[in-house]
DNA sequence: GTCTATACATGGATAGAC
DNA sequence: GTCTATCCATGTATAGAC
């Protein structure tokens, strides 16, 4: 149960799980398949019946962390904060799904920061656009209200994206010194000239 | 001469231009050498005889960046101007040299923010901490001709540091719409609450 | 659905001639 | 110093029995 990153524990999730923790250390072509299988206790041609092949298990994966992100995006939306708290709680969000599953996003981070180093083709720019798009949007709805002063929305977006990808890239370098309130604390330093005092 | 990353044109050089196009599209673990001597022109024994082996190739790329980023902070401490200045001169430096050699910058980023890969061990968290120390340095300087508001160096370093990977990163998804202002301008943003207005 | 055994391709590295 | 030819390990994927 413990180190389960998704529910059911037929083959599919225990190879997931496998596949996931591997990839997370050393990457989807350094890893072989004969690992994944060991790592799940079952034989090669499970993980071919299930998935059709070592790609298939990639793609699952990153449609799970598809559906994560959106969560994570709707939470946000939704909540009826004001728009400085919207973007700490994405930070919360992004922060407590990373120590959950710490080399689930480990993975998805290096996947989309690094280089295509012989995986399969998949739309990573869309996680980032998507991220982008959302902040870009708590700009212009905190603009609106007089929350925020004046600045292009998509340099805004980048910053306050850029700061969290650092953070999680410095989380990802040494989890051991974990520290949890450096993101806070970034984004309310990056923040400091571009929220209007009243 | 005009894609030539390294200086002299015997087949050690060839070598090198050729790893560094190709580790930079596919990742060290993805390139055969077979690809590499024949972009090279030369044969496999040549680069096991200049080059102990694929790694040999690898550190000899390695070590070349760790000059580059010696050189960039050697001539952003010289210069005399202000804190703000030097933080602005190491922006400039950087992305020039990203202009310059463009796949070479993509590597060495892609080694520091992805995963092992399958890569041969090396000491990449030193690029990373060598800039930060850089940062906080100017940072310190800075704070005592009064020239920034108090903050925590380490954090303000995480942050100016933090913004230029993510530029690099944005540059490096899409060279094509490179926006070379974009660096600058989000320094300004992430400086704005911290300069001291006199 | 799951196993054992195996086919087949590719990649890193070297032997040995020139 | 540089080549051709080759060795050998590893990896993906499947055939065929249960």
């Amino acid at each position: 149960m413990e180190q389960d990153h998704f529910s059911n524990n037929g083959p599919q999730s225990k190879l997931i799980d496998a596949a996931i923790t591997l990839f997370s250390e050393k990457g989807y072509a350094a890893t072989s398949v004969r690992e994944i299988v060991e790592l799940a206790g079952v034989s090669k041609p499970v993980l071919y019946y299930y998935f059709k092949n070592k790609e298939g298990l990639f793609n699952a994966i990153l449609d799970e962390a598809s559906e994560w992100q959106e969560q994570i995006i709707r939470n946000v939306l939704d909540s009826p904060q004001s728009a400085t708290e919207k973007l700490l709680i994405l930070y919360t969000h992004i922060d407590d799904a990373f120590q959950e599953h710490p080399d689930f996003f480990r993975f998805i981070h290096s996947l989309i920061l690094g280089l295509p180093q012989g995986n399969p083709v998949y739309d990573l720019e869309r996680f980032h656009r998507r991220m982008i798009d959302l902040v870009r949007e708590i700009y212009q709805q905190g603009r609106v209200k007089g929350e925020f002063l004046e600045a292009d929305p998509e340099d805004f977006a980048s910053l306050i994206i850029g700061v969290n990808d650092f953070c999680l890239h410095l989380e990802c370098l040494n989890p051991e010194k974990g520290d949890s309130e450096r993101p806070k604390r970034l984004l309310n330093l990056a923040l400091k000239g571009l929220k209007n005092k009243d």
